[in-house]
DNA sequence: CCCCCTTTGACCTTCTTTGACCTTTTTCGT
DNA sequence: ACGAAAAAGGTCAAAGAAGGTCAAAGGGGG
């Protein structure tokens, strides 16, 4: 029993597919899928969200609009500049913070965050301060490593 | 005397004998059993856990379903055999040969292999037994994370 | 007889769909 | 120009449609 939530999300998914961008008419779309216009605010509230790499734009009145556009996660620089800043010395708590913080602002997909912590997370431990310049290394090698990766394939 | 449980335990089973994972309506197939729809809960969580080889997706709310797949143990299992062999140190050049052969061998992707790479691979250099025994345990870490994401993953 | 695995039922949480009513913007007649 | 009507889209809450939880009752084998 396919959502008609679900085939809507399709239907906008596909017209994405071909341009990065795609313009609606929320009545009639609601038409085509004969439900309630507001029903097409629901799928665009629950799956075109910022948090899923989507913004929405709108026009109220005669010659109105729906645009949904597929934002550029790509925040290759914003990633850089954070490994950048980081401090010579991390604690395991300090690099899991770091990673958190990324992943939560979308710069970082949450399997490249499980990765890292698992790398450079976990519980801090008494550590030389060779052991914390490590770790600072690798967390900007990975978070070096993640940018570039974010250059390439345009990741959804 | 069949207990009820195990009849439908070999009903998903019998599902998933055609491909891998089968999609269920927890309501319809209590009713099929003429059971309690919380019954079928009971036969999941005791017999399609993660540590007998499946994973159960479900949705609420209209349309909802129960979705059991069958998680592709040998690629976990190699991974995590892998892991278990691992010397207690590691030199740079060695733990990148163990990351290239699990990607060789599809065991990881090449995303989970140039993450990995980064944190513990790059040329061999003068180092102090700690910093190799630290690799061979960031490595050890990053390795099991791999595992537990492939059994989060659908194999079809 | 007891313990452990099953079965059931009452109640909870989450997600979807619809409809009534509101706000903004444009268009059109005077 | 101005105000009313038309044309969009927005909000919110209620109803409906799943699935989840938990504890108590049932039953069988040792």
């Amino acid at each position: 029993m396919a959502r008609l939530c679900d085939d809507i999300e399709q239907f906008i998914l596909q017209a994405l597919r071909q341009s990065g961008w795609v313009e609606l008419q929320r009545n009639i779309l609601a038409a085509q899928f004969s439900c309630a216009p507001s029903q097409i605010n629901y799928v665009l509230s629950t799956r075109f969200t910022p948090a899923q790499g989507f913004r929405v734009e709108t026009r109220r009145g005669g010659g109105g609009f729906v645009r949904v556009f597929r934002i550029d996660r790509s925040r290759v620089d914003y990633v850089q500049r954070v490994c950048a800043q980081l401090p010579i010395r991390l604690a395991a708590s300090q690099a899991e913070a770091v990673v958190e913080a990324l992943r939560k602002d979308g710069a970082l997909s949450s399997a490249q965050a499980r990765l890292m912590l698992a790398a450079v997370g976990g519980p801090d431990r008494e550590e030389s301060e060779y052991a914390q310049r490590m770790r600072a290394d690798i967390l900007s090698r990975m978070l070096m490593c993640a940018a570039k990766e974010e250059e390439q394939h345009d990741v959804r």
